[in-house]
DNA sequence: GGTAATGTTAGACT
DNA sequence: TAGTCTAACATTAC
């Protein structure tokens, strides 16, 4: 799920669902998730207080609650839910807050991989993690020099929150693919233009992926990410995608168009 | 039962 | 020293 597209979809999920609500209740259901803070911590000082606003960078999540902020990372199965009977409460509930209203707004999540803390300074935080800029807030020139100073495949560094944040796996596929750049090629072998089409690519794919809600069974039929988990066919020439191990996670590309 | 899954990061390496 | 890369993390579904 949670790519910046599906956290973009969860920030509008809480603005229309828990803003604006007094928190009578918060529980901490597995301290595994904390980031930086204690269960106590993070219970006392959230009770009482209202989320007033949110904002997303990258991957994170950050829900203004007056002079501090909670912050979301969704990790690999993140989500959020808002519901109004506990039987509706779902089984990797995480982190279950109760609102005055009677509902809840649970935090929930399979792996484990998924973080809850508490900031009083965004930027300190973000500085403090080394996350780069929102990927879609930079303009080309901050690409372009923020890029350069990296070395290395350009799938990886596309992958790298720390150069600019946002992109995970399938997007980044998605992008080399409508680019036509092979994931393993080398930085410094690509020209101007070709990082050109990149940044115009991912801004489009993105903003393509926040308007169909992060559905990807309803993006245009010329996208690779529907296909890497069913037919595993290159839209183009419907010939089978090729699939390598690239640090660790599966890359799909389509050896035809990607060079 | 083996394998892979949308992410991050400690530690090894360069 | 700082950037790059791999393995590990935890759980579930196929």
């Amino acid at each position: 799920m949670p790519e910046l597209p599906e956290v973009e979809m969860f920030k509008k999920y809480l603005d229309s669902t828990a803003l604006n609500q007094k928190i009578v209740k918060v529980e901490v259901k597995n301290v595994r998730i904390l980031k930086n803070v204690s269960a106590a911590e993070l219970e006392m000082t959230l009770e009482g207080r209202q989320f007033l606003y949110s904002m997303r960078h990258g991957k994170y999540l950050f829900v203004n609650a007056g002079d501090i902020w909670v912050l979301f990372h969704f990790g690999m199965t993140g989500w959020l839910k808002y519901f109004n009977d506990l039987t509706d409460d779902p089984v990797h509930d995480r982190l279950l807050m109760k609102f005055e209203n009677g509902y809840y707004l649970a935090f929930v999540g399979q792996r484990m991989f998924e973080r809850v803390g508490l900031t009083r300074d965004v930027t300190q935080f973000l500085q403090s993690q080394k996350i780069g800029p929102d990927v879609l807030q930079i303009d080309f020139e901050t690409f372009n020099r923020v890029l350069r100073k990296r070395r290395g495949i350009i799938k990886n560094i596309l992958l790298n929150q720390h150069v600019m944040a946002g992109l995970g796996n399938m997007y980044a596929d998605e992008v080399l693919f409508q680019t036509g750049i092979l994931p393993t090629r080398k930085l410094q072998d690509l020209n101007e233009n070709q990082l050109q089409d990149i940044f115009e690519k991912i801004k489009e794919i993105l903003q393509t992926a926040i308007k169909l809600q992060a559905d990807y069974d309803h993006f245009p039929d010329f996208y690779l990410t529907p296909n890497r988990n069913k037919k595993q066919l290159c839209p183009k020439d419907k010939e089978p995608l090729n699939q390598i191990k690239i640090s660790g996670r599966t890359a799909y590309f389509c050896p035809q168009h990607q060079k």
